[in-house]
DNA sequence: GATTGAACTGAACACCCGTTCAGATAGAAC
DNA sequence: GTTCTATCTGAACGGGTGTTCAGTTCAATC
């Protein structure tokens, strides 16, 4: 039977991963040690072991965990209408989620090569999930007469990467506004595909 | 006196700056041991302290000097012109210098967290010379009302990650050109800014 | 053919790595 | 108060790390 007041199970796997992804965000996996992670949370690198079977699949889970949350998100935020309008709300999405979530977004782009084949393989896919929804607004656009693009993958590469960019120099308390910043970059991604 | 036929100072120099760039961009700069550079070479790990001092410096004069030669080449692919001419001659010399030199800029960005607060210092003063060149491009369209812009700083991020993108999915021999990719990347810039 | 010196090796240094596990600790249950 | 068990420690495992350096190699020179 569980206990209640003395368990720290509870307490201490998600501040592992709390730790991890702080950590990970901002030296990368490979530089981040097992000894580093459990030093942070209070305890000794054994302990991590009662969490997680490896260093490889805290990685993993962590990973695989934000792209589902991320895809759920955005599948609570979407709307029905024209593709400019389904556009606009993911544009506004995906800019707020990754101001709210950096450390999440800059893991999953920049982590993906330390994962093991088969591990990479199934995160890819969650990503490609995740951008098949920008396609798919891009081509019914395109379709539409709504959008004019040269190429819709390279827009929709294009799209994602601009956006993506917010997370390099968005910092809480700067000089714009989550909303001004929403604004701004829908501005721009209207701009990119109108006809 | 240096020798002439037995040398291989002029050989291996190069060679293991090659290596090292490759393994770097492919597993990332603390994944990549020196034992694995100098395997790559065909040499032992002591014989790349004959090259470099250290590690941390093999990893920040690849920058370096990887930074100042796209700076020195832009400077020679610059025109003078409208903004609208310059920023085309931008776009067009960023997509083609991405496309040449992947590895070069992949390294680049992903591998300035492992640089030492002094040695990233010096690149990130690099890097804003680069964007600063944008940003000057930009600016002179907004003042001359040649482009409408909601945020020059934002636009100017937003700008160059888009252009980035091109190195995360460009391969050799894909199903575009460099022709038709530059086009495309200009015809999505233009967009972008237009007034 | 002896000498020189640039280029490189091989072994060692001290330290850090991910991971395992017998044993300590202490709150919960009886 | 004893037992139980979830939680964590401390030490160890084999192996990898960046780096150093005395010594080897060998083409070029005299």
């Amino acid at each position: 039977m569980a206990r209640k007041t003395g368990s720290h199970a509870e307490i201490t796997g998600p501040a592992i991963r709390a730790a991890a992804l702080r950590l990970f965000a901002r030296s990368g996996y490979a530089a981040v040690s097992m000894r580093e992670i459990a030093a942070e949370v209070g305890v000794r690198a054994g302990a991590l072991y009662l969490y997680t079977p490896d260093k490889q699949t805290l990685l993993y889970d962590m990973m695989r965990d934000n792209m589902q949350r991320a895809l759920e998100a955005w599948q609570l935020a979407k709307i029905d209408g024209t593709p400019m309008q389904q556009l606009e709300a993911f544009v506004r999405f995906h800019v707020n989620y990754h101001v709210d979530r950096s450390d999440e977004i800059f893991v999953a782009y920049m982590e993906l090569r330390n994962l093991t084949p088969e591990n990479f393989e199934q995160i890819e896919a969650l990503r490609r999930d995740y951008e098949g929804e920008v396609e798919c607004i891009l081509t019914d656009g395109y379709m539409s007469g709504d959008f004019k693009l040269a190429d819709i993958r390279v827009s929709t590469m294009a799209l994602i990467a601009m956006l993506n960019g917010v997370m390099t120099w968005y910092r809480e308390g700067g000089r714009l506004s989550r909303v001004r910043i929403q604004q701004i970059y829908w501005d721009m991604a209207k701009q990119m595909v109108q006809a």
